[in-house]
DNA sequence: TCTATATTTATAACGATTATAAAGTAGGTA
DNA sequence: TACCTACTTTATAATCGTTATAAATATAGA
């Protein structure tokens, strides 16, 4: 996982200055392993920090994705980006009906890298592995609608 | 890899209407691994039907993705949703320099899968599985513009 | 402290996708 | 085969996440 300074050393190590809107938001993402969107961010910071734009936070998670610090999980089936602070090679579980999003490791992954860098020529940067289903607790909701056994 | 019976067959049996125009993305559909987006579909298309709208190729497209029939792949880089009509387990890499979506396949993935279904509790329905990377035609040209050994 | 330059902010623009409603058609039925 | 009804398609407009722009502001080095 991601720590707060590994992400501003990150963008200082870019040549980006350290405003407290970055630090504010790299402290987000570190503390936090919700895959937020740009606009979870902005809506959980504007309240301790009023002017924050939400423009800001696009291009602070754009710069940190641009980097490799932070990785662009796409699409969770509601139309907008969310984003994962931790960088270890892992799989992300969706519920395509509450959204809810889940990190699953799995010691198979380095050997499908493995075999994606070896077969394909592309030289890799990252990754974006997420399995699609319905979560247990939906599944329970399911099941209390439709208690018949399908 | 899906015929275009395949697909039409999945259709009728979701108690859907063969239009011409579903059929015709279907078989556009099984007759291309270039991992299109629905412009790409519409554009190929309107020359030998040009009635068809767009808004009949998402509409079909979000059908055949629901019913399982093909995968979402999801924004390669270019703000635009991609699809693929191979929905044996593969992986996508895509070149995020030109875009440019390869499939590979891993004997690895079958294990992964079992990995997630029993560790996470949820049941799965479909996957989504990227790395991006640079393509050797993006690296070769990206070698002659900077020689250094870098 | 001062200054050049990166950054933030507010605003407007963009563009992919979706909603709506009228016109048209597939496909079962008589 | 002709008909009828519900499903589809189409054109248009709307939605909304994200990005472009430019003026105001703040960082970090001298």
């Amino acid at each position: 996982m991601n720590t707060v300074q590994n992400l501003i050393d990150t963008l200082k190590q870019a040549g980006m200055r350290i405003t407290p809107q970055r630090r504010t938001i790299c402290a987000y993402l570190a503390e936090h392993d919700t895959h937020p969107t740009a606009a979870m961010i902005y809506d959980d910071l504007k309240e301790d920090m009023p002017s924050l734009s939400l423009m800001t936070v696009y291009n602070t998670l754009n710069t940190l994705a641009e980097l490799g610090a932070i990785h662009v999980i796409g699409q969770a089936g509601d139309d907008t980006v969310h984003y994962d602070a931790d960088t270890d090679p892992h799989i992300n579980v969706i519920c395509i009906n509450c959204q809810k999003i889940i990190d699953v490791p799995s010691a198979h992954l380095a050997d499908i890298r493995r075999d994606i860098d070896q077969q394909s020529g592309y030289r890799l940067i990252g990754s974006r592995l997420s399995f699609y289903g319905v979560c247990p607790e939906c599944q329970a909701k399911a099941e209390q609608k439709q208690p018949s056994g399908n």
